[in-house]
RNA sequence: CGGGGCGUAGCACAGCCUGGUAGUGCGCUCGGUUUGGGACCGAGAGGUCGGAGGUUCGAAUCCUCUCGCCCCGACCA
């Protein structure tokens, strides 16, 4: 059920799917993308998931301005070195109507320190928790936002690389390296299972090399992904930023000793990027492709009628089944409209990733049976009418698992274990996916996979039982690198 | 910023090479028949052919300039 459609030209049928279910477009804003309500249902069924899960872990939300004043953004060296290349900034308050009626800039109402849209909080952020931190005791400071950023980007990409995108990004303080090091760690865990348990999406756990880690951090962790490209996408990211940002910004705490210290910081965040994530990773030629846990409504009841007296009957069939199916806390709704065929009810809920179909016409009614159709595979059955309810849980859950294993399946057949530089490049080249090789980290390396567009997506987790050699030092190497070409 | 491609009806496109009444499919409106995998028939509405200039009796078509979009590279969640 993969895509054969546009395979070679994956980008292009993606947009398709998108447009197709109406998700989202293109904005008359160059960059940016308008996300109609059937796409941002799925961003808040993600954001309420995701942001429980930080709640449960001791994460509060809080808010901080759009604006950073520009002379923030250069406290931090590495940090404004990388963003400054794709900053939006304001240079005034006001307009004015020039002679010929037009808007103009208002030269008079210009500000005196710039303002720069923020492409990530951490600076205005930590200019407040300089004031927040006084002791230990203020600490850890776990806090999260729920906003938009703005990054200039040279060329965007629907979903994946938007100018504006909406995003969570959390920013903790802590006592100590080792207390930072243990968030860092928690935040991945968690992205690594709202990714597999909710997305279904598998994700390669690993930290960032030296030049892809984030602009300012000490490290970065990753959940990587593969998409039915078998492009890598980049799904999540928990840094850890060391004291970087506290000495840029002075926030130190009076430590239990009497000392004066610096605290050690992380930050982390998912963008709305992990729609597009989802769409490329379980999509079809039919259209979209939802898990059930993500699915606003997860299934559609098509009653099917040709006379008014079956129809009144059919649909009386159906609210019952909808009410039994919502007691069981399925969300579904009952495709009633009078004005389309069935057929193109059943497309339409398959365009739209619904996981399951039901059909109730007259020989249902008749027969006290169901007909349920499942998007993942296709498969049709029929149950009774009673026991539908309970099979639909059972349905759901299975096509959660499916979607899962499926994607998971399509990943580990498509990385390659390989011993070589030269197999390295191969597996790359010939778009066969993912290489997976021991590195022991050098930038050289990392240089020459560039030539051939592919990068290390991360080092992965190391448990200490393997060692091997590096495919391009040859000396000794701890960890595995996943290596891919990637959106 | 470099290299390609494309701008024609709400959407997708043909027509351009070789200048001569503005086309097709989907969608939309109306009428009828239909409805178990995107129904069918008939009638109808809808376009300054991205913009400006030029060549010509005549330009969607040829020439010049310009604006915009898409793709590929550098950049990136």
């Amino acid at each position: 059920m993969a895509i054969t459609k546009r395979s070679e030209d994956y980008s292009q049928w993606y947009l398709d799917i998108i447009k197709g279910a109406k998700l989202a477009e293109h904005s008359p804003v160059k960059g940016c993308m308008v996300i109609r309500p059937n796409g941002f249902a799925i961003w808040e069924k993600m954001q309420r998931l995701l942001d429980d899960m930080l709640k449960e872990t001791g994460h509060v939300n809080a808010y901080f301005p759009l604006f950073i004043p520009k002379s923030f953004l250069s406290k931090e060296a590495e940090h404004v070195e990388h963003f400054a290349k794709e900053c939006a900034i304001v240079t005034h308050y006001r307009l004015k109507a020039a002679e010929d009626g037009s808007l103009v800039v208002d030269e008079n109402a210009k500000l005196e320190e710039e303002l720069v849209i923020r492409p990530t909080s951490e600076t205005i952020i930590w200019s407040s928790y300089k004031n927040w931190i006084q002791s230990y005791r203020d600490l850890p400071l776990l806090i999260n936002q729920w906003a938009n950023v703005v990054r200039w980007e040279m060329r965007t990409r629907l979903f994946l690389r938007t100018a504006e995108f909406l995003w969570q990004e959390g920013h903790t303080a802590h006592r100590t390296y080792d207390e930072a090091e243990e968030e860092a760690l928690l935040i991945l865990g968690i992205y690594k299972k709202f990714a597999e348990e909710f997305m279904a999406m598998p994700v390669y756990v690993g930290v960032k090399t030296e030049s892809e880690k984030f602009a300012g951090a000490d490290h970065t962790y990753t959940i990587e992904a593969m998409m039915q490209d078998k492009k890598a996408l980049q799904a999540g990211t928990s840094h850890h930023l060391g004291q970087n940002f506290a000495k840029a910004f002075d926030v130190k705490y009076r430590d239990e000793d009497g000392e004066q210290k610096y605290v050690w910081a992380t930050s982390w965040a998912v963008t709305t990027r992990l729609l597009g994530a989802l769409i490329m990773t379980h999509s079809d030629d039919k259209g979209l492709v939802l898990p059930p846990k993500l699915a606003t409504k997860q299934v559609s009841v098509v009653p099917i009628w040709r006379t008014d007296d079956a129809r009144a009957n059919v649909i009386e069939y159906s609210m019952k089944l909808k009410a039994a199916l919502s007691e069981r806390g399925i969300t579904s709704y009952v495709d009633d409209r009078d004005d389309r065929s069935p057929g193109w009810k059943f497309n339409e809920s398959e365009l739209n990733g619904i996981p399951l179909r039901l059909e109730l016409g007259p020989k249902e009614v008749t027969s006290g049976t169901v007909v349920v159709c499942r998007r993942d595979t296709g498969v049709k059955e029929s149950f009774s009418f009673n026991e539908m309810p309970e099979k639909a849980t059972a349905l759901l859950a299975d096509i959660q698992t499916n979607l899962f294993n499926r994607a998971r399946e399509f990943r580990d057949s498509n990385t390659f274990d390989v011993q070589t530089y030269d197999e390295a490049i191969e597996v790359v080249k010939t778009n066969s996916g993912f290489a997976r090789a021991f590195w022991n980290g050098s930038t050289e390396g990392e240089n020459k996979l560039k030539n051939i567009q592919a990068s290390v997506r991360c080092l992965l987790s190391n448990d200490g039982t393997e060692t091997g050699k590096c495919i391009v030092s040859g000396e000794n190497a701890t960890r595995k690198a996943i290596i891919g070409k990637s959106y």
